[in-house]
DNA sequence: GACTTTAGTAGCGCTTTGCTACTAATTCGC
DNA sequence: GCGAATTAGTAGCAAAGCGCTACTAAAGTC
C-alpha cells in the first residue's frame, strides 16, 4: 500500500543537530594508528575522543573536516575523505543526532604531537569511545582497507618520495598479511603507478634502497573480466 | 600554527536543515535507471527530483531511506545503502543545509508503478533535476559501478531466481561493456556464489536457460596478491 | 526437416601470479 | 680487513587464470 500522509507528499527538511567527525589514520611504530583527543570534560562516560566539531555558517561538510584536521593538527591534511553519514541513536560526545564521519590519510612519523591531549592509538588497541564514534572508527578502517585497490589510500600513508619496501609495509599493514616481494613489484611495475627518483636512501644496515614518488601515468584501457571473488556477504 | 579558538576547544553540535533522499536503480527494457518524481510545485525550476524526506523524531538516517522507498515504491525495498552525505551549498528542493543519500537497488520489471508522478528515466537521459540532487544521483551510479566486484550489487537488481545470461547482462550494463560468456560463466563457478535450481525457464525462442540463485558459500581463504591495475586518479 | 536463436561447454594459447633461488650493496663484529 | 648479517632487488619456473574460437544442445519458426 502507498503510504500518502501529509508530510510526505510535501515533504520539508528538518532541524537536526549534526556534527563532523575525523578519524585521523596514520602509520606510526610499525602499527596502523588512530589520533583520539582527551576528553575535555574528565567526567564524560569514556576519557578518549575522536576530534570533532559542527559545520559552522556556510562552511561545507568537506570544509569543516579540513579546518578540524587543520586545527587538530596545526598543518593542512592532504588527504581527507567522507566515510558516510551516521545517524543512528548512538551516543555522541556533542549529542549529535547525525555525524558525518572524514577520514583523514597522514604519513607516518611526520611530525611529533604538540599536544598532551592528543595521543596515537593502535587500532587494535583502542580505549573506549562513545558508540557512535566507535562506530565511526570501525568505518573509517573498513572504508580505507576496502578502498586500497581503487584509489592511492597507500600512497598517502607516505611521504612523496618513499622506497618499495615501504610502500609494501603500508600494504601489509592494511591487509593484515605478508605479501611476496617479488610480485608486488611486478604487479606495481605493470600498473605504471610510480616513478623512480636519483635518490636513495641509506636506512642503517643492509643495501640502500631507491626512493620512489607515485606519479600515475595514464595506461590503455584495462579491458579485464569480471572479479566475483572479491564479493563479500 | 594550532587554531585555538574557544568553538574549538568546545565543540558544539550545530542545528542544520537536514533531508533523506533516495536514488532507486533499477534495469529497465535493457538499460539502468533511476525513478524521478515530478516535483510538486509546477513553477519550481526543476521539473523532476529524487523522492526525499526529513528523518521523523528517532528516526534513524536508515529507517528514513527504507521509509522513502516503501512510500514511493508502495513495498518495502530489501537493498538500501548509504552513498553518503552531500553538505555544499548546492541547491536542495526542501532547502536542506545536508542532505544523505542513499541508492536503493530493484530488479527489474518487478511492478508497474501506479502513479503517474512516478517515471523511470534512462541514467544516460535524465532530465534537469536540482544540483545537489544531480550530485547525488551521479555519486549514486559510481558508487555501485564502484562496489560492483565488492559486493552483491548485481545480485540485488534480479529477482530471487535468474538466469546466467540475465545476470551477465546486469554486469554489461553497469560496466557499459560486453562480457565473454565462457569466461565470465568459469569465473562465477569459481567464486561459488550461485546455486542452480531444478527449474528452467523458456524465454520464447531459444534453449531453456537453467534458473539459479544468489547463494554465497564459504571458499577458502582468498589470499591474492594486490591489484594495482584499478587504482584511478 | 532445415534454419534461426539462445544456452551452455571444450580446449588451446597466452598472460599473470606465487614462489624459490639467486645476486647486489651496505653495516656490524671482530 | 673481512666474513656474517641484513636489506634491496631480479631471474625464471610451474601453475593457475583468462580471452577467445569453436563447438554441442535444445528450443521455436517456416
Amino acid at each position: 500500500m502507498r503510504d500518502r500522509s501529509s508530510s510526505d507528499a510535501h515533504p520539508a527538511a528538518r532541524q537536526a543537530t549534526l556534527s563532523v567527525d575525523i578519524v585521523v589514520i596514520s602509520p606510526q611504530a610499525k602499527t596502523l594508528a588512530v589520533l583520539l583527543a582527551k576528553h575535555a570534560d574528565s567526567r564524560a562516560r569514556e576519557r578518549w575522543i575522536l576530534p570533532w566539531d559542527a559545520p559552522r555558517g556556510e562552511e561545507s561538510l568537506a570544509d569543516a573536516a579540513l579546518r578540524v584536521a587543520r586545527s587538530t593538527l596545526g598543518a593542512a591534511a592532504s588527504a581527507v575523505e567522507q566515510i558516510r553519514a551516521f545517524g543512528d541513536n548512538r551516543r555522541h560526545p556533542g549529542d549529535a543526532e547525525v555525524s558525518v564521519g572524514f577520514a583523514v590519510l597522514l604519513p607516518g612519523n611526520e611530525r611529533s604531537l604538540d599536544s598532551d591531549d592528543l595521543v596515537w592509538f593502535d587500532v587494535d588497541e583502542l580505549p573506549a569511545l562513545p558508540p557512535r564514534q566507535r562506530a565511526i572508527v570501525d568505518a573509517g578502517l573498513e572504508f580505507v582497507r576496502s578502498r586500497l585497490d581503487q584509489s592511492p589510500i597507500a600512497f598517502r600513508l607516505l611521504p612523496p618520495t618513499f622506497t618499495l619496501s615501504e610502500l609494501q609495509a603500508i600494504y601489509e599493514l592494511l591487509l593484515g598479511r605478508r605479501l611476496h616481494k617479488a610480485s608486488f613489484r611486478r604487479a606495481l611495475q605493470a600498473a605504471y603507478l610510480v616513478e623512480p627518483t636519483d635518490e636513495w636512501r641509506s636506512e642503517g644496515r643492509g643495501r640502500p634502497a631507491q626512493l620512489f614518488r607515485y606519479a600515475p601515468k595514464k595506461r590503455r584501457d584495462n579491458r579485464r573480466g569480471v572479479r566475483f571473488d572479491l564479493i563479500t556477504s
